[in-house]
DNA sequence: ACTTTATGCGAGCAAATAGTCACATGACAA
DNA sequence: TTGTCATGTGACTATTTGCTCGCATAAAGT
């Protein structure tokens, strides 16, 4: 769609006016005039890339679980090398540093109406859903646990709804690293029993 | 506000017709007309009662964390009274069946822009967790967990989260008695250890 | 009966937001 | 340089939504 150089600027100045209202103004209070306007660009140059607000925050959220994915696919590859606890550790700590890339436009993302998004991106879980059910068949033999599908559904929730809490709502005082280990004994505990 | 019977007719009608709006278009298709209109009320009287639709929602979500409070409220002080595995299980259940009794209406709430409520109702949370802290202390002796305060961060995340996904976004197939006892194991194990 | 107060109505105006189009300007290729 | 496509503009109209106000009807008090 953007051929030349300064079509490309524009798409960004776009998205990044439409990231700054949604965060400090919130949904409701994104409008398109309000969003070119921002971004310094004609209402009509606006309309030429995308076809509405939903667009627009489409496209945020493509970015954001792309940026996301590109830190824990690394992660869990290297997790399959490792031992338990050390992968269980690894995984937490990255799904930490994930959460603090942006955490005010992760939030405003994250408390969207999830009908206003297409269908495959209200769901990024997923993949992820999927790829701790394989890390934890690996280890099958050391597990208290015995439905991996149920148990990589409580693992995820435990682990990304405490980081989620803690870092993008700021419902926790505790620092990241007394947060990570609070949370990776919780996981082993759950999977292999106490330590 | 409504002294007469009839009043208090319409303002039901009214939520009543707000609350199927939001659940079946999302908060963005939520308009004052809207609600009038199928309500099978005038705009008037709409303005009467409610200054804006946000109170509308706001009202719907007093209701509803209300009823929530109802079911929880009572089952903490009974736990108070029993050994820590039962006052775990009987906690789990009674958040599984507060989800169960409106989870459409739940899910629409709960994924409201938080900006948009006051902030008293943005955060029905900040009792819970002390009540859980209080509940932590009194078994004090059988924990691994030092940190109380942190510990019940992390258990109502995992609770919270976990019956939330499965109930709410029915991210799971799994029959809710086999998701409690998968809960109640993994929140066990992480307070004592395993079992 | 009659007054007063509560409730209900909906046309209609104001404001916000969406979206279009005819035209201007910049970049690149022949 | 000239022609062509890409990009950019913003005045303008259309639509949606919010909300008021004068008046009608119903209930309650006396």
């Amino acid at each position: 769609m953007a051929r030349q150089s300064r079509a490309e600027a524009t798409v960004e100045a776009i998205l990044t006016a439409a990231a700054h209202i949604l965060v400090v103004k919130g949904f409701a209070k994104l409008n398109t005039n309000a969003v070119a306007e921002r971004a310094g660009v004609s209402i009509g140059s606006l309309y030429q890339y995308f076809p509405g607000k939903e667009a627009l925050v489409a496209e945020l959220m493509r970015r954001h679980v792309s940026d996301i994915d590109a830190i824990l696919s690394v992660e869990f590859r290297l997790a399959m090398q490792l031992p338990l606890a050390a992968a269980a550790q690894r995984l937490v700590r990255a799904n930490i540093a994930a959460h603090q890339v942006d955490p005010a436009l992760h939030r405003a993302l994250f408390t969207l109406d999830p009908g206003l998004l297409p269908n495959d991106l209200s769901q990024p879980i997923q993949s992820t859903i999927p790829r701790i059910t394989a890390l934890l068949e690996q280890f099958r033999d050391e597990l208290l646990v015995t439905d991996l599908k149920l148990a990589a559904f409580v693992a995820y929730q435990l682990v990304e709804s405490c980081t989620h809490a803690a870092i993008v709502d700021g419902l926790l005082t505790t620092s990241p690293a007394r947060l990570e280990t609070e949370i990776t004994q919780a996981l082993i505990r759950y999977l292999v029993g106490e330590r």
